[in-house]
DNA sequence: GCTATCCGTTGATCTCGGTCAAGAACGACG
DNA sequence: CGTCGTTCTTGACCGAGATCAACGGATAGC
């Protein structure tokens, strides 16, 4: 059974983290908390989104599907990241489908009333116009490196941006258990990525333990980009 | 000397479209025409905007300068387009440098006042907020074309989507003079456009007059993606 | 009009990563 | 514990596109 959702966990979602108590408590109503698991899709490409999420625990892909079989991972999420605040904004539909990683929990703030409540409080308007501009620069730059960065330079990119700096220690990534899935994000056939890593491995840049990457010389992989 | 603007032109710009006449009048006085030559830097990235441009006529590039010699072209912008949006919302600066790529005339809206009469007109906020979800969805499809797209798909792709839909019986493109422009924001080199460019020449689906290249055959061109 | 410079084009070669195919590891299930 | 099915890994080969290099054609400046 899921506990009920209080404002600390809301207060973790980038674009309501200084938010007043008073905002955040008035969402309360209408936001619940999710389990997902492993393989659940929470929104469809091409639908319109119910829902803006805020991923606490686990891990989302969100994919483009474009028909042809060819299904193209456009990123990864770890906590805590939102997803679906563009969605609820555009009448075109949601322009990914989230699906979840592995079993993962959330919470779904329902779009409709979360919308109304912003009508009433501009500074709200502004956290998420704030929030959007640097998702822009963030994707921007994604654009920019699969320009020109080779199979070796994605991995290491990606592997840095999943460092886990709260474990610096011990920086085992908890992301997709699907190799796979990690090759489609980086553009890359899973053979080619199985030999990268092999790369990385054999040179004791990272360690490999239950299928799970640590980095052991992030400088070394800083220094390839 | 340039024209006085006036709210015709600003309502040109997508996020100002179907805003009522008195809030483009309020920003009348702190909006001004500006010529750019061929060259000229509009924006530099890491700097704030001081300013949100929207482009009228001509044609713009956004590029990512990232140190070294490689400098990557993220988008060709034609009227009527916007830029800088986000870049007065975040206090990372402009995410990308923005240059003229002929000579073109803009407006110039001063950020600072239009932040202040947003303030007090949410509906300006909201329209903004639809505008940049609009974006995030035109890079996430950009980056999953950039997956997996050959050359001759990215090229028809950029023809497609720069064909000018307002002369279809001459569609000539107004797009950079520069082929290595077209190139990076391709992310090929020049030496292969050049290739894919004259494979569609010789298949009759485009035809180059002075450099600028008009479709003959946009169905042709679209069946490839 | 002549020359210099910069781009764009064309050709020859190389290489990274994709493709195809086979084998190894892992988990689910009986 | 063994079998099956899926995913990951490894190897051999191939091809699209990059690289290197030479040539052609346009624009600017004198």
């Amino acid at each position: 059974m899921p506990v009920e959702p209080n404002i600390e966990q809301l207060r973790r979602a980038a674009f309501l983290a200084d938010s007043a108590p008073a905002e955040l408590t008035a969402m309360l109503p209408f936001t619940e908390a999710r389990q997902a698991h492993a393989g659940e899709v929470l929104l469809r490409q091409g639908e319109p989104a119910a829902h803006v999420f805020v991923l606490l625990d686990g891990a989302i892909k969100l994919v483009r599907t474009n028909g042809r079989p060819r299904e193209k991972v456009v990123d990864a999420l770890l906590p805590v990241a939102t997803f679906g605040e563009t969605a609820m904004l555009t009448r075109h539909g949601c322009p990914f489908t989230a699906v979840a990683l592995e079993d993962s929990s959330l919470l779904a703030i329902r779009a409709e009333p979360l919308l109304e409540l912003m009508r009433g409080r501009p500074v709200l308007l502004w956290r998420l116009l704030e929030h959007l501009s640097q998702r822009e620069a963030h994707l921007l730059e994604q654009l920019e490196r699969f320009g020109y960065y080779n199979a070796a330079q994605k991995l290491a990119a990606y592997l840095l941006d999943h460092y886990d700096r709260d474990h610096p220690v011990e920086p085992l990534l908890g992301l997709p258990p699907r190799r796979t899935d990690i090759a489609s994000l980086l553009s890359i056939t899973p053979e080619t990525l199985s030999r990268e890593i092999g790369k990385f491995k054999r040179r004791g840049w990272i360690a490999v333990r239950k299928g799970r990457i640590s980095i052991r010389r992030p400088e070394r992989l800083n220094a390839l980009l």
